[in-house]
RNA sequence: GGGGCGUUAGCUCAAUUGGAAGAGCGCCGCCUUUGCAAGGCGGAGGUUGUCGGUUCGAGCCCGAUACGCUCCA
């Protein structure tokens, strides 16, 4: 019987004969559990019916479940590959009572199931119960056993603890005995006693659980109204001993993932044997590329946190295997997709329908692990190989830390090779790592807060929170000091103000810059405070007897902050002031702001409906903005991207926004919110290109595709006209499927316009330059300029091959001259050195360089192999002197050392040098000293 | 946001204490052989990411910066 048909038949066995309604799989990213990591049983969707929270239109369930076991409570990782039963993905067919038949049908259909229509022998099956525990004043559960006693005689009804036969979800919530059902691959014996002692021929197939309790917080067990039956099956395993083989691995629910990495890798044949390295590899790799595959049709991908990280621990694994066992050259493992698909997707259609989309998410990472891949392992070798039995702690953090080994894999190559890795060391690092990274962040973010504490005395002392209703209009207006905030303690009445010495602080630390940032509460303000990406306004706030620099505005649980210095005279609670953003800062945030909407809007025109805004900052000078997408937009769509946003600023559309019931601006069609942020209600509606009330009167319209509209509590333009123009400034990566972009608007992205033409400009002026030098000096300078100037990404790509061209002009100009000046050099040599006796030669060349020197040795050597050679050259302008010399062997062994000789001379004109015996080179700086280096180094060579 | 690592020929990588930048593969040319694979000789190809500093001299030391990788937050 085909796996295809076992689990079909288990399916429609409890859908026909027993009227269960099928309840498809839940994803394998658990949805609103965060005790969770994966979904890892049958049961998890169903969790809230057993908590007596929700409810299902049917009391009796039926299905089969994608569950993950790795990372969490439940992490059988370490176990895949090294036996046949323990997978990281594995499906669990299950069926369900919510309140509905109990123990005697659960047991009955379950033994009716197996020795029915999967046709197991029944000498070979094994049940166990309850045994009770007098402790926990729980009773044996004989109602199970009395069933169980029905089809199989005593000597297979085993007792069994609370480990193996009690259930419990958690510390406290629903919980029962429960009855397992093993079986005997052998047969022909008495296999009692290994029942649940981990021998892998006698195995736990099916396990049936009777809730029927519930756990209360003192430990307290409580009868249950409605009882449940909750029950689990691995389908690997059922495979497995309905086909008769004693691994999972050989059944054809593996065969051809086992087939397809053959083809992929090259390797030889699956072997089946446990202990072979080659046949380990090939079940790690289909374990995890099952797994993988599943993860990322629900949505989860490789990654550096939680459940992620899991995901890339074992993507790294395989491809780890795949590489140093199987010798895989570059990634494979995306290959494998297809054959997940033909396995699995008849059960699970979502994985068919996403397969190109896993396969291209599991490419990548795999892509990404390659580049580090093959110097880690050469650096685990280099560990390994450094003596002892165990990895030092210093090499497994350099393979987590710069190669992107995580330790555990580590772990699992020293295991292979007899070795063990020094964990707690590891640990040690890591520790230290964290500490220096905390820190970093700490030391950056010394930001001015207002601490629980202090929020706490205000509303105490009956401060309603600050009325923040004019950070929209932004013009001044004026209100009451309510609190000053000196960084350490709340200041709320003039007395004190006037009193306290850290009251000087508020209003005066503009004379004293050490002391901490203070800050000023009001009793209504118009500043904008940081939320949402942009950032807080700044600007002034003007008393009767003070002046006060807003540098930052921030919120703390609905108390505005200005955050700042006093400049002038003091501030003090109750004073009247006027509060005065600064507006011109405000109009660029503004312009950023809404450009931001419209480069959320063009992205998802020009890239697809796949773009999702992943984050956002908006400041007054630029603004960025992070979204997922799988591949990098090319040139032309960044430019398009550039062009719709250029159009909607030129077509000046008005920008509107209101204030409205979250259940009402929802449905609008092209709506976007940030996934999984959860906005208030009633929410703030921003729309460009069409009217809030338009959009709420016929919200599922499809022609408000074409407006940009967002859920967004922030300042925008009146109309898109005012932000002038926008430009892209860069684009990038920012982590696997993130990108992010940065982008200029008004006066700035003007202003980068012009820089580029001037640049384009300058480049076409250098390519009329004829001498060599100016030329260099030009490219040099240009080079500069192109990284020192904010130019857009398009500008960018413009001048790019401009600037490429002009650096092969300067490069084909520069061997010409370096090619004069050697010929020059050589020829002075042949000249001189033709009519040369014997002794030392020592030449001084006119125009010659220490890179032409060379040459010049080479042609002396090669005319006069015999005698030592000594050349010089000098640069006046730079008041510097080349020396360059060699040496041949006869006169080495007589004491003259090139290395010595030439120290020598340039001694003799205030430099130094040195090098080896037969060829060295030095430098002076005092060129008008020439002919003494000459004497020098002709006097020291005739004493040899 | 912070830390670590990296950047050398088209590709993969070398380069003792700072002393004339190399190898393999690939490319081009010639030769040999000829069933194929190949073999031999020669050649082109480098501002050692960029900028600055120290030094007589920097791929190497120092500082900045860009890009990539990686980990942490």
């Amino acid at each position: 019987m085909q796996a295809a048909e076992i689990r079909a038949k288990f399916i429609s066995y409890f859908e026909k004969e027993a009227g269960h309604t099928f309840a498809a799989s839940s994803p394998v990213v658990p949805y609103d559990d965060p005790t969770l990591l994966f979904t890892n049983a049958g049961m998890n969707q169903f969790k809230d019916v057993f908590l007596g929270r929700g409810s299902r239109p049917y009391r009796r369930a039926v299905n089969t479940q994608k569950c993950i076991r790795a990372g969490g409570k439940h992490n059988d990782l370490e176990d895949v590959g090294r036996d046949v039963y323990h997978h990281t993905f594995f499906e669990m067919l299950g069926n369900w009572s919510f309140g509905d038949y109990f123990k005697q049908e659960a047991i009955r259909w379950a033994w009716e199931l197996l020795t029915g229509e999967f046709a197991l022998a029944p000498e070979r099956l094994y049940a166990t119960w309850f045994e009770g525990n007098a402790a926990m004043g729980l009773a044996p559960d004989h109602e199970a056993r009395d069933m169980w006693l029905r089809y199989l005689p005593a000597a297979r009804v085993l007792p069994g603890n609370m480990k193996d036969n009690f259930w419990e979800m958690g510390e406290t919530g629903p919980c029962g005995p429960c009855s397992e059902i093993h079986f005997d691959r052998v047969g022909g014996r008495d296999a009692a006693s290994r029942v649940n002692s981990g021998d892998p021929d006698v195995l736990e197939i099916w396990n049936l659980v009777f809730i029927q309790f519930n756990r209360e917080a003192d430990r307290s067990l409580k009868h249950l109204p409605a009882r449940h039956v909750d029950t689990g099956m691995g389908l690997e395993r059922l495979v497995s001993v309905i086909q008769k083989k004693r691994s999972n691995y050989d059944t054809d629910l593996w065969s051809p993932l086992f087939a397809a990495i053959e083809r992929q890798t090259g390797a030889r044949t699956y072997g089946g044997v446990l202990a072979d390295p080659v046949d380990t590899a090939y079940r790690v790799i289909a374990d995890h590329v099952r797994c993988l595959t599943v993860a990322a049709c629900d949505g989860a991908g490789p990654g550096n946190d939680g459940r992620n990280y899991v995901l890339r621990r074992i993507l790294r694994r395989a491809a780890r295997h795949g590489r140093q066992t199987l010798g895989v050259k570059g990634p494979f493992l995306h290959a494998l997709v297809p054959s997940v698909v033909e396995t699995l997707g008849c059960a699970f259609p979502e994985i068919g329908q996403k397969a190109s989309h896993a396969a291209a998410i599991i490419g990548a990472e795999e892509e990404a692990f390659a580049r580090t891949m093959d110097r880690g392992l050469a650096l685990f070798d280099e560990a390994a190989d450094r003596g002892g039995k165990r990895i030092a702690a210093e090499d497994a953090f350099r393979l987590h830390d710069t190669f992107g080994f995580p330790v555990d894999l580590t772990a699992v190559m020293a295991q292979e090779r007899g070795l063990t890795v020094d964990t707690s060391g590891y640990e040690l690092l890591m520790d230290r790592a964290r500490a220096t990274s905390r820190a970093g962040t700490a030391d950056a973010a010394k930001r001015t807060e207002l601490p629980p504490d202090a929020i706490g005395q205000l509303s105490q002392l009956g401060i309603a929170p600050t009325d923040d209703s004019y950070k929209y209009e932004g013009a001044p207006i004026t209100t009451r000091v309510v609190a000053v905030w000196n960084g350490r303690e709340l200041i709320t009445t003039a007395e004190a103000a006037a009193s306290a010495a850290s009251a000087a602080s508020a209003a005066n630390s503009a004379a004293q810059p050490d002391l901490a940032p203070c800050g000023i509460l009001t009793l209504a303000s118009n500043f904008y405070a940081e939320a949402g990406g942009q950032e807080g306004d700044r600007g002034e706030i003007h008393g009767a007897s003070g002046l006060f620099a807003v540098t930052d505005t921030q919120v703390f649980g609905g108390y505005v902050l200005h955050i700042g210095s006093g400049t002038a005279g003091q501030i003090a609670p109750g004073d009247e002031v006027s509060l005065r953003p600064d507006a011109a800062r405000r109009q660029m945030i503004r312009a950023n702001h809404t450009a931001t909407h419209m480069l959320n809007w063009a992205l998802r025109e020009v890239v697809g409906e796949e773009v999702q805004q992943k984050g956002s900052l908006v400041a007054a000078d630029k603004l960025r903005f992070d979204y997922s997408v799988r591949k990098a937009p090319e040139p032309n769509e960044l430019g398009r991207v550039e062009q719709l946003i250029n159009e909607w600023i030129d077509r000046d559309q008005e920008v509107d926004s209101a204030t409205v019931p979250l259940a009402a601006a929802r449905p609008i069609q092209g709506l976007r919110a940030v996934f999984g942020e959860r906005y208030p209600d009633p929410v703030r509606v921003v729309s460009v290109g069409a009217r809030v009330a338009d959009l709420l009167s016929d919200a599922s319209a499809p022609k408000w595709q074409a407006a940009s509209v967002e859920f967004c509590g922030g300042t925008h333009l009146a109309s898109t006209g005012a932000a002038v123009a926008f430009m892209l400034l860069s684009e990038g990566a920012l982590a696997a499927g993130v990108r992010r972009v940065f982008g200029l608007t008004g006066a700035a992205a003007m202003a980068s316009r012009e820089a580029a033409k001037g640049l384009e400009g300058r480049i076409a002026a250098a390519h009329l330059l004829v001498d060599e030098a100016a030329l260099a000096a030009e490219i040099t300078e240009i080079t500069r300029l192109e990284a020192a100037l904010s130019l857009g990404v398009l500008a960018k790509a413009r001048i790019a091959p401009l600037l490429e061209g002009l650096r092969d002009k300067g490069k084909a100009a520069r061997k010409r001259s370096e090619g004069a000046t050697r010929v020059l050099v050589v020829d002075a040599v042949r000249s001189l050195i033709g009519s040369h006796g014997a002794g030392a030669f020592v030449a001084f060349i006119e125009g010659a360089d220490a890179q032409s020197l060379f040459a010049g040795i080479d042609v002396a050597c090669a005319a006069r192999a015999d005698i030592p050679v000594m050349l010089l050259g000098a640069d006046a302008a730079a008041q510097r002197v080349f020396i360059s010399a060699s040496c041949p062997k006869e006169w080495i062994a007589r004491g003259l050392k090139a290395g010595d000789w030439v120290k020598l001379a340039a001694q003799a004109c205030g430099g130094s040098g040195g090098g080896k015996p037969d060829a060295a080179q030095a430098g002076g700086k005092d060129p008008s000293r020439v002919n003494e280096a000459i004497a020098a180094a002709q006097l020291h060579a005739s004493k040899h």
